[in-house]
RNA sequence: GGGCGGUUAGCUCAGUUGGGAGAGCGCCUGCCUUACAAGCAGGAGGUCGCUGGUUCGAGCCCGGCACCGCCCACCA
């Protein structure tokens, strides 16, 4: 950077105070992180920007991680790409849903007609308000539209470098269109099926659920052991209230005990329902006796047997979670004595899944076919991440996405992506090795995306649920509860003859693997969409590898057959005190506008940065602290080398020749760093020559400078300050681009964080600095500091005299800096003579007696 | 149950092909030194989780164990 010529203007006090309003508002009114779209894709660097749940607060973790993806984006952009850094907002999906009836205190009825003059405001009192699916949509909207505000206010006061005018959210018509098109797409080439299948289920928010929204929770239970009749033999439950539901008993074939009994049928206690005893190998011996009762549906296994082995289905659990009326006796639910059946089972129908559990306990007990009291036990078990009621799982119609037929390629993919920390890719696998069924992508929710899809209705009503009606492409994004289906006329919505529409909405993640094609324009800009996809980096946390990672690589290998990305930057979590996980449900977390005013933005993002990637980082104020300091050092390093006038001249002394030698090998280093994903070792480097720099050479040259050895030698020290300091300014920059900017406004044109990324080439003068020079003026000054530390006496007291010995070697590159170490050390007398052995030793006389 | 990561100073952490145990914070001592007292200089402080092995030599490589965190699975 060539200096400017002209002094600069500088504060008297520097402070940090006030900046980050001060140039958020530059940066916003230049377009400094605008965009360039007609930049070609190798000179473009593409990121796919987490959209944050719009349901709530951000918290500090959500800085932390948002901190590293813009290190990332500010240093590539320095090195001269062209950055793609949109922000989104995930306003769509049960989150939005679940706040929107909180705040406003209303619940949807997607039966009740659209009223434009309804007026709702927040807190309202007493029973909840029931309103329209468009009523309900627009409140979602009204809500988010505030949170989104209060998020981007956040997002600017940290100094994210994003480009505003590409924000996009996952409810928004691009992101409904991308996704209904994908949809579409997958669902033409048979990739997407329509299916009556046993279906993950919360009975709580009564909709459909994926296998990625579990959770496993322990929760206290009982092991209950019931007779079979007609054989004696015994099985062990934790789920006796799904007895009614039983279908056949299962042992492994090689379980000699009941190796006799394969083929032979039993009857259900209570129901007397027959059931026979087949055989399969995922019935495991050592589990409670060893024979396991299947019912449609108490776990996946119970899925497994079923399909395997052909069995019937017995449906008792409704959509609600109470147990359904049966007919006993049917087809369906055949029994020795219906009528005994009718009569155990009547105090169950209509009870919720716990209280029919204590009932048939009581029923089986009274019955003797309870074996034992139950059995208390803790276990896992699996509840909807969102839920507070364990999943059941119910036969329906739902939509999947097939991904298990595609599970070899789908683990290739994520061998082709670059993993930031690389171990993170054994969570992809493990997720992909243990997926049990199709994703399915529909939920029986109000705010979402809708399928775009219709189904004709015969001539008797009825729905012909297997030849849907698909929208059009150039119709899209369309919402089949008000828009007319091709070829059909509105009267006939809902009419035999006519058609209705598909109710059920997309899965949030239908909609957020799609982020890379919603944000850059798939399908409505295929020019741009050309430019940053695949992307190059997708940064997010370690938890939601197994759902948005993966489904993001789903749907690109789906619809482009390629990685959504080159490289995947995982960030970790922050750990409170205790090493928890801080979250808002336990109660620990910081608001992260107080700290960002507390100590500064930079400050805050000096911690976040000193976080490696996939690592897991302590809450730490005192981080923070220490990064404000070194913001605040920034501020007087630069005051000092630009408090006077620039020298003419060029750097000619062999310490400044040295200095500049090892800022090239510091901006190598850093540099080489950065672009391996490596931010924090990146900052440890040049903070480290930062602190180098100001305490020791600065020290050192400071007199010189000031020209107490003329003006030749004091532009040498000049210049070197100068490089120095633009370099350290601009390798700042993505860390603290707060504080760097205001240095750099002090004396260079333009925004630092355009301005390019140091090169080893920067460093003019550096040719022939022998690193040794430095090494030993800094040496001989912390002898000389130390001896005056140990005699307790002010740095600025006078040493005597000076006697330093070293090799013959040494002494020429002493003899270099002996000027600049006379002043700097305030030496009287510095005497240089050559050792006998190997090393360097230095006598120090001061001028005074040491005090005592 | 399988796996991944971690265990280094009181705290937070770095240690790149095996050879010096390090940084910052905190603590102690001293210093108002004309960039900075939100500063500067100096100092104390560690059986590198335990254990066996390989090696001339191990924080680092190999085996075992313990503890912490997480992922996955099982949850009859």
């Amino acid at each position: 950077m060539a200096p400017n010529q002209s002094k600069p203007q500088l504060p008297e006090k520097p402070s940090l105070d006030g900046l980050e309003e001060k140039w958020a508002e530059r940066w916003q009114a230049t377009g400094a992180y605008r965009f360039d779209r007609s930049r070609t894709r190798g000179e473009i660097y593409s990121i796919d920007t987490p959209p944050p749940t719009v349901s709530g607060s951000l918290h500090i973790g959500h800085v932390f991680s948002y901190t590293h993806t813009d290190l990332i984006a500010r240093f590539q952009r320095m090195r001269g790409r062209e950055v793609f850094y949109p922000m989104g907002w995930d306003d769509n999906g049960l989150p939005t849903e679940r706040r929107v009836q909180n705040y406003f205190n209303v619940r949807c009825d997607p039966n009740l007609q659209y009223d434009p003059e309804l007026e709702i405001e927040h807190g309202e009192e007493g029973r909840a308000r029931m309103v329209s699916r468009p009523n309900f949509i627009e409140l979602c909207l009204r809500l988010t539209t505030a949170d989104e505000e209060a998020f981007e206010r956040l997002w600017r006061h940290l100094g994210l470098s994003v480009d505003w005018s590409l924000t996009y959210t996952t409810i928004g018509e691009q992101a409904r269109r991308v996704s209904q098109l994908a949809f579409l797409g997958e669902y033409r080439r048979g990739l997407i099926v329509h299916l009556d299948a046993p279906t993950l289920w919360d009975v709580g928010f009564r909709t459909a659920l994926a296998q990625a929204e579990l959770e496993d929770r322990v929760m206290k239970g009982a092991m209950h052991r019931l007779r079979f009749d007609g054989g004696g033999v015994e099985i062990e439950t934790t789920r006796p209230e799904l007895l009614a539901a039983c279908v056949a008993l299962v042992a492994h074939p090689d379980d000699e005990r009941y190796s006799g009994l394969i083929g032979s049928k039993v009857q259900t206690p209570l129901f007397g329902v027959p059931v026979e005893i087949r055989a399969h190998p995922l019935a495991d011996p050592e589990k409670g006796t060893g024979i396991a009762m299947v019912c449609t549906f108490g776990d996946l296994n119970d899925v497994t047997w079923w399909r395997e082995l052909a069995l019937p289905v017995r449906a008792i659990v409704a959509a609600d979670g109470t147990l359904a009326p049966v007919e006993w006796g049917s087809d369906a639910f055949p029994s020795v004595d219906p009528a005994a059946a009718s009569s155990a089972y009547s105090s169950l129908a209509g009870e919720r899944i716990e209280q029919a559990r204590k009932r048939i306990v009581e029923l089986l007990a009274e019955a003797g076919a309870l074996i034992g009291d139950p059995q208390p036990i803790k276990h896992a078990v699996k509840f909807f991440e969102k839920g507070d009621r364990p999943i059941e799982i119910v036969t329906s119609r739902q939509w999947f996405i097939r991904t298990m037929d595609h599970r070899e390629a789908l683990r290739a993919r994520g061998g082709e992506l670059d993993w930031h920390p690389p171990h993170m890719r054994v969570r992809f696998d493990d997720w992909i090795d243990g997926l049990t069924g199709n994703w399915c992508i529909s939920r029986q929710r109000f705010f979402g995306v809708p399928f775009p899809i219709w189904y004709p209705l015969g001539d008797d009503g009825q729905i012909e649920t297997e030849a849907p009606i698909l929208a059009s492409a150039e119709d899209l994004p369309v919402d089949p509860s008000t828009d007319i289906p091709p070829g059909y006329e509105p009267g006939q919505r809902d009419r035999p003859g006519g058609f209705t529409a598909e109710q059920d909405v997309m899965d949030t993640w239908a909609t957020s693997s799609l982020t890379p094609q919603i944000a850059g324009g798939h399908a409505t800009d295929p020019d741009l969409f050309e430019r940053i996809f695949p992307m190059d980096l997708r940064p997010q946390a370690h938890e939601i590898i197994r759902t948005w990672l993966f489904s993001t690589v789903v749907r690109a290998h789906f619809d482009h057959d390629s990685l959504p990305w080159r490289n995947a930057a995982i960030s970790g979590w922050i750990l409170d005190p205790d090493r928890k996980k801080m979250s808002k449900s336990k109660g620990n977390v910081v608001v992260p506008m107080d700290l960002l005013e507390k100590h500064g933005s930079d400050a805050v993002r000096y911690w976040a940065a000193n976080g490696r990637l996939g690592a897991d980082t302590a809450f730490d104020e005192g981080q923070m602290k220490v990064g404000r300091r070194l913001a605040v050092k920034l501020l007087n390093a630069s005051k000092f080398v630009l408090g006077e006038d620039t020298l003419a001249g060029e750097v000619s002394e062999p310490i400044d020749r040295a200095l500049l030698a090892r800022l090239a090998t510091v901006i190598d280093s850093a540099t080489e760093k950065f672009a391996a994903y490596d931010h924090n070792a990146a900052l440890e480097q040049v903070e480290t020559f930062f602190w180098f720099f100001c305490d020791q050479y600065l020290e050192l040259v400071k007199g010189r400078r000031y020209g107490s050895r003329g003006a030749t030698a004091a532009a040498s020290a000049d210049a070197a300050l100068r490089t120095g300091l633009s370099t350290l300014q601009r390798m700042f920059a993505p860390f603290l681009p707060f504080v760097t900017e205001e240095v750099w406004s002090w004396w260079q044109p333009g925004s630092v964080h355009l301005s390019p990324w140091p090169t080893a080439g920067d460093c003019a003068g550096a040719d022939g600095g022998e690193p040794r020079v430095l090494d030993l003026g800094v040496e001989v000054l912390r002898e000389i500091r130390k001896a005056k530390s140990d005699a307790s006496v002010a740095l600025r007291t006078p040493a005597e005299t000076v006697s330093v010995r070293a090799p013959a070697g040494d002494l020429a590159h002493l003899r270099f800096v002996a000027e600049d170490l006379r002043e700097a050390g305030v030496i009287g007398e510095l005497t240089l003579a050559e050792s006998d052995g190997g090393g360097v030793s230095v006598d120090v006389e001061l001028a005074t007696a040491p005090a005592e």
